[in-house]
RNA sequence: CGGGGCGUGGCGCAGUUUGGUAGCGCAUCUGCUUUGGGAGCAGAGGGUCGCUGGUUCGAAUCCAGUCGCCCCGACCA
């Protein structure tokens, strides 16, 4: 038999005053409601209020995934080493890898994802395309030994996730399920309350359009992305915009002095010209030690990551190589540097002939320097990041920026581990094949927190229906005699009605009780007064709007259910 | 790891500059009053001042080391 919940009996200690350790405003209400509490830096508890959120969208996931014919299962958290020397990432994957062995020194990995395990399990028993295909998934605490974990839930170290991982015999099929996984993380976005775009996102060493990351849109976001009316989205980090170029100044290649600060803002301010109009110079030495020097537009700035996957782990040229190879900080341009350093340039750059370059030479620059005439380009590469204004690659439209926490994200990974692992099945040719994968994560625990971040106000968390601890929060005033007796009576037919309640049965003002009941976002509050009972009716507050409406005792339950089904999917 | 900041009852802070043996608000406990938006009065309990070492008659305070936390950068769900 079911019953309400009594908040006297409910571990949440709230706390009135923000907690110095957060930040950010979701931060600070999941450890003032008494939803979350820090064990160490980046590992959290999940109290009672915040577990059931957790599991609710879990619920959700679960519902999603087995629409599309997903598997749920559990993989252990900890792995032996041996499958990770077996996919190479044991070498790659760096210190946010926890390792640690056991009593026979055998090496041991506390999993951050789970490619490998999961290919090792189905590599000795999925044999024939005939079995295929098949998507496995579980909802799992992970473990990744973050450099600087931040934000509470937003980037623990321990943190819940579910993974998905799918087995294809063709391209084809990946495709399709990794489509299936998509539709189900766009709904499952939706249906936890949370605002999230799909982005293009930076797909790895694979390359392609292989990769969409969900994005919650929130200030307070790790992620810069830029999006257009006409749909296009992406992680600045992956997007091919269309760059607008100013020509430079000068009809010829001539050296000009320029007396002011080596910044670009500097230079363009004295020379009259818009920062687009300078050619912007950094120089890195690439994982092989070639010396590179990257030509940019002035007003953009490189992206990192673009550059990682033409030069490697790059590094910024230190001021003694900068002297080396001929070039002078903040002047720096490819003429006049040593012909060891490769020239390469971002394409918007490619149609320009008046660049407005450094001399290598302190206080000079070169402008309507041409490129293939005054200096050679080795190569043009896509390198600038992008921002706000430049063209849509779909419609040419200028981009808008935004910022989002990234809550999930679904890969097409080829054959990547399956083929490093020799995870292999029979084609209907006889022909041994390594199965085409796809990996797909959502990150349940930043997920909750993402939804505090886009739903909450002053007062505290304005929990969606879908994710609230409880849906409806009974606040009698009164603690004994008739008020409590029509609480306990207007909870337990909520409760029969099949509608999640708690019952602030604490002997607290109502002060007390309504503040807390508003910091921990249930959607709708039942108050239950001396007065209001006389008159036969309740005051209901709808926690999003602040509306407060007077409803009669009898019509309590109807009332609330009409609304709390239609808001639950 | 680089840069910045912080460690003082459960929580939020003052005290550190200029050493003298620890204080405020909230919370907790008791009593009385109050009772529709974080109550009032009276009383009580609770702190090796992150840790270690040093200087000193005397260290929360000065010095050295160390640990932890938060913020900005590289990583990601």
């Amino acid at each position: 038999m079911k019953t309400y919940a009594k908040m006297s009996a409910t571990y949440a200690p709230t706390l009135k005053e923000d907690p110095v350790e957060a930040e950010l405003a979701s931060h600070k209400l999941l450890l003032r409601a008494g939803m979350i509490r820090r064990a160490a830096a980046g590992l959290y508890s999940y109290l009672p209020l915040a577990w059931r959120s957790i599991r609710k969208i879990e619920e959700v996931i679960r519902e999603e995934m087995e629409a599309i014919g997903a598997q749920e299962m559990l993989v252990p958290m900890v792995v032996p080493g041996e499958m990770w020397q077996e996919s190479g990432r044991w070498d790659v994957y760096g210190p946010e890898l926890l390792r640690m062995q056991d009593r026979h020194e055998r090496d041991l990995v506390m999993g951050p994802t789970h490619e490998e395990t999961f290919t090792d399990l189905v590599k000795n028993e999925l044999r024939s395309y005939k079995q295929l295909p098949v998507t496995l998934y579980q909802i799992q605490d992970k473990f990744r030994d973050e450099i600087r974990p931040r934000f509470g839930l937003m980037r623990g170290r321990e943190f819940i996730m579910k993974d998905a991982y799918s087995f294809d015999a063709d391209v084809a099929g990946m495709q399709k399920s990794y489509e299936d996984q998509k539709g189900a993380y766009a709904r499952i976005c939706e249906r936890c309350g949370l605002k999230a775009l799909p982005v293009v996102a930076d797909s790895g060493q694979i390359g392609g359009d292989t990769s969409v990351e969900f994005m919650a849109l929130a200030e307070a976001g790790e992620a810069a992305l830029v999006w257009c009316d006409c749909g296009f989205a992406a992680d600045v980090e992956a997007a091919r915009a269309g760059i607008h170029v100013d020509e430079g100044p000068g009809t010829q290649c001539e050296r000009v002095e320029t007396p002011c600060e080596g910044t670009i803002a500097a230079l363009a301010a004295f020379m009259g010209v818009t920062e687009s109009a300078c050619r912007k110079s950094f120089a890195i030495i690439a994982e092989d030690e070639t010396p590179v020097l990257c030509l940019l537009p002035g007003d953009h700035e490189l992206c990192e990551i673009k550059a990682e996957h033409v030069f490697g782990h790059y590094d910024a040229m230190s001021e003694e190589q900068m002297a080396e190879y001929g070039l002078v900080k903040g002047y720096m341009g490819p003429i006049g540097a040593d012909k060891r350093v490769r020239v390469v340039a971002d394409i918007s750059l490619r149609d320009s002939k008046r660049w407005l370059v450094g001399a290598n030479e302190e206080g000079w620059h070169i402008q309507g320097a041409c490129p293939g005439v005054d200096f050679e380009v080795d190569e043009w590469l896509d390198l600038a990041e992008a921002k706000e204004g430049d063209a849509c690659p779909e419609c040419g439209k200028p981009l808008k920026e935004a910022r989002g926490i990234e809550v999930s994200q679904v890969f097409q990974l080829g054959t990547k581990y399956s083929e490093a692992m020799g995870a292999t099945f029979m084609d209907e040719n006889g022909k041994e094949k390594p199965f085409q994968m796809g990996c797909y994560g959502i990150g349940v625990s930043r997920m909750l927190q993402a939804v505090v971040e886009q739903s909450h106000d002053e007062q505290g968390i304005v929990w969606p229906v879908c994710v609230a601890p409880y849906e409806v929060a009974v606040v009698p005033l009164d603690v004994k005699g008739e008020v409590w007796e029509v609480a306990d009576r207007v909870a337990t037919e909520l409760v029969d009605a099949g509608i999640e309640v708690v019952v602030d049965d604490r002997k607290e003002r109502a002060g007390v009780k309504f503040a807390d009941a508003d910091l921990m976002g249930f959607p709708y509050q039942v108050v239950l007064g001396r007065r209001g009972i006389k008159a036969g009716m309740a005051e209901i507050k709808d926690r999003k709007t602040g509306e407060r409406t007077d409803v009669a005792l009898t019509d309590v339950t109807s009332w609330l259910a009409e609304r709390i089904t239609a808001q639950r999917f």
